[in-house]
RNA sequence: GCGCUCUUAGCUCAGUUGGUUAGAGCGUUCGCUUCACACGCGAAAGGUCGGAGGUUCGAAUCCUCCAGAGCGCACCA
């Protein structure tokens, strides 16, 4: 026996070291492990795609409980002998990327983007983008990740941008990408049009205002915006509305706040009689709504009186006056114009920028679209049913479950995707213009083309990644054998964003799905079950827990029972415990390395034995039923119950008489029987505790491969 | 407004899709320097499974209603 065990085990100088032989082995990678012998070139093949970290930092917990939750369905597939690919990668995250550099340019030198330049800005966030690359990159490999390293990939790399240009052009011919002016959400403050996933809404007390445009004016109108009435073009009622009938079709001039405006009163069954007045003014130019409805009674969409900056642009008092001391104003002229009937508190959600905070102005903007609506050529389909259809078809299955309701109730409300960002750190938008000319795909030659300005939503790279990253739009190898991929392994809180979007590029552009299986967990909390955030100080920082506990004891804690799609809480104690366990482990391994000396594997076992060795097998059936089932959860609580309270409580204690008194014949056997279930027990918890597992493994007499990460699965 | 989830031991959660006395971890109490391990061992206490009905030979599990908690989407003039 090593004398390695006479000490209590020490994840922190074994976890490294075994890494470091596992990626010198080359055995994270699948050609590789075809070559050395150890899987069958003709074996199934098993693929997961990572999903990429944005380069924005370090990793929290939540990636921590991804990549062990991937890691172990990778090594135990890997073990049961398929071709198992796992590709690591990073993701550029366009707008949260830069906005994390411009806060630090802002604080700490006191300038903004355009004080900075394009070309010293991008500079900047990329070395930001490289140095959190390199963080991650071993926080993953301190987790035990077994990440194919010789196949990684960033969003942003050539490789990916060939791919985005490639896709972005054959959704312009299919007629699926167009420029259209739409009311999009603007965030003032990041500077930026933002998808509707982008917003996060926020309950506020506000004030509802009831007032008229002018004394002679018929109708009272209600509103929680006042300084937006200065862009009215219409008063709008529901047909059925007595009150409001005979006016409906006449038209007013009215001078409000020094503007002149000219009202139309329509009737649109868009609008709630019961709320407010049950009239709504009409400003089309700066909510979606309005927009419509103008649309349906051909009203003007043209009066803009809201800039980028959230500044009034109209003449007169509110010129160049930012939209809440525009608010001030207004009220006060209808005050001294005795206009205002009305003052009511109300609640209201406000859309507000996820990564600034800023409030959302609608504004209308010629950006690029993603229509969903529209049929594919040659599937006749839109790209909303071609997501609709495999996940109601069966042939990707969500777990849980539940998650595919609300799968389809979204797409249900889905609208265009607004795919063109005003920032500089991304995709840019591969669309040249010269003129009245367009190109769009491949830059021009000639001289005279100029480049859109604005880059693409970070999604629309991450939306290709299952295949550009085995090598798309070349016709590889890896893409024959890996894609579809098997398993999409993510936070819930990204099944809109990222999934749908996944789904969405991939029917598109090779006619068939990503992956076939997604897996939702949960949000990591703390013990009180609050978020874990910066401000809150509550953050576990992976690589601090598993410097404390060991990667292994880590992994453990966020894994047992931990349901797919239900939030988990973790503590510092949780982990502890399987600290504990990974020592008791090693002190099993000492105990029967020290009592099976002169074992012969080979020799026969008692009636006992053959019992005792019947109820493991079972475990084993069951243990590897759950993963195939997805309940690691359940898996990793049988191995640690059986080991614990089954192997070393009961079997070991057991076998301290037979060692000591009992007959050569039933020393044998007892000697057999701890081997074999060691030996099973070590491969069944490789894939949850993959580092103690192989350090044992090692010394074990056992040992059948170069390492226990592909020695054979247990049956 | 539409939809989803949760409510099980003091705490955090399982319960493999209806089947014998409902489980685990942590915590609590008591006893152990037992030669693998005090990062340990042995024992114990603790739950009318949110409430009310229903289906069934049988319900924590399925159905209906009610109460509480959380979340998503939409609206928000």
């Amino acid at each position: 026996m090593h004398e390695k065990f006479l000490k209590p085990y020490d994840s922190t100088t074994t976890e490294s070291r075994i890494y470091a032989e596992w990626e010198k082995s080359g055995l994270f990678n699948p050609n590789e492990c075809v070559r050395q012998g150890v899987t069958n070139p003709n074996a199934p093949a098993y693929s997961i795609v990572l999903p990429p970290p944005n380069v924005t930092g370090r990793l929290h917990m939540g990636h921590a409980l991804m990549l062990a939750i991937e890691d172990i369905f990778i090594r135990y597939k890997r073990m049961k002998g398929f071709r198992t690919l796992w590709i690591p990668g990073t993701d550029h995250a366009a707008i949260a990327t830069q906005s994390v550099v411009e806060k630090q340019i802002k604080k700490d030198e006191g300038k903004g983007r355009h004080d900075i330049g394009r070309e010293e800005l991008l500079k900047r966030i990329e070395a930001f983008a490289a140095e959190s690359h390199d963080t991650i990159v071993s926080q993953m490999k301190t987790m035990g990740a077994s990440l194919d390293w010789s196949r990684e990939a960033f969003t942003l790399d050539e490789a990916r941008s060939r791919a985005v240009r490639n896709v972005f052009k054959q959704m312009y011919q299919a007629g699926l990408i167009y420029r259209g002016l739409r009311i999009v959400n603007w965030d003032p403050k990041g500077q930026t049009t933002i998808s509707d996933d982008e917003i996060v809404y926020e309950e506020r007390p506000a004030t509802l205002y009831i007032f008229r445009y002018s004394k002679d004016f018929p109708i009272s109108i209600a509103t929680t915006r006042p300084e937006t009435k200065a862009g009215d073009v219409g008063v709008a009622v529901h047909p059925d509305d007595a009150r409001y009938k005979s006016f409906v079709g006449k038209e007013y001039d009215v001078v409000f706040c020094d503007v002149p405006l000219h009202i139309k009163i329509v009737a649109d069954k868009e609008v709630d009689p019961t709320f407010g007045t049950g009239a709504v003014g009409l400003t089309p130019a700066h909510s979606q709504t309005d927009w419509d409805i103008a649309d349906r009674h051909e009203l003007s969409h043209e009066s803009i009186i809201i800039n980028e900056y959230a500044k009034m642009t109209v003449a007169g008092r509110l010129e160049g006056k930012k939209t809440t001391e525009a608010r001030d104003i207004v009220i006060d002229w209808l005050k001294s114009e005795g206009l205002l009937e009305k003052e009511e508190n109300i609640k209201q959600s406000v859309a507000t920028a996820e990564r600034t905070g800023g409030i959302i102005e609608p504004l209308p903007k010629l950006q690029w679209f993603v229509e969903v609506n529209k049929k594919v050529p040659g599937r006749g389909k839109t790209l909303k049913e071609l997501m609709l259809e495999p996940v109601r078809s069966g042939a990707i299955k969500i777990i849980p479950e539940y998650f595919e309701k609300t799968y389809f109730h979204w797409i249900e409300n889905l609208r265009d995707w607004c795919i063109s960002r005003q920032i500089w750190y991304g995709h840019r938008v591969p669309v040249w213009y010269k003129g009245e000319d367009i190109v769009v795909g491949i830059e021009p030659k000639e001289e005279g083309w100029i480049q859109d300005e604005d880059s693409l939503d970070t999604w629309f790279s991450s939306g290709l990644w299952t295949f550009s990253t085995l090598g798309w739009p070349e016709e590889t190898k890896d893409l024959t054998t890996y894609h579809p991929t098997d398993l999409l392994e993510t936070g819930y809180d990204i099944l809109f964003p990222w999934i749908a979007r996944m789904i969405l590029m991939t029917e598109f552009t090779l006619n068939t799905i990503p992956f076939k299986n997604v897996y939702l967990h949960g949000l990591v909390r703390d013990a009180q079950g609050r978020k874990m955030s910066k401000s809150l100080g509550n953050n576990l920082d992976p690589l601090d827990i598993a410097a404390k506990f060991g990667a292994d004891a880590a992994r453990m804690a966020l894994v047992v029972g931990n349901t797919p799609g239900t939030d988990m809480r973790i503590s510092e104690d949780k982990v502890k415990g399987y600290k504990h366990f990974s020592n008791k482990l090693w002190n099993i391994a000492r105990f029967v390395l020290e009592n099976t000396k002169d074992v012969k594997i080979s020799a026969s076992l008692s009636k006992e034995d053959i019992d005792i060795l019947s109820v493991h097998t079972d475990l084993i059936k069951e243990v590897t039923n759950d993963i195939e089932e997805f309940r690691i959860y359940m898996a990793a609580e049988k191995i640690y119950h059986y080991t614990w309270h089954e192997l070393a409580d009961h079997i070991l204690e057991v076998s301290k008489p037979i060692f000591a008194n009992g007959d050569a014949a039933a020393q044998t056997s007892r000697k057999v029987l701890l081997m074999t279930l060691f030996d099973r027990t070590l491969r069944l918890l490789h894939p949850f505790m993959p580092f103690v597992t192989e350090e044992i493994w090692q010394s074990m007499p056992t040992k059948d491969a170069s390492f226990l990460m592909v020695a054979k699965w247990p049956s």
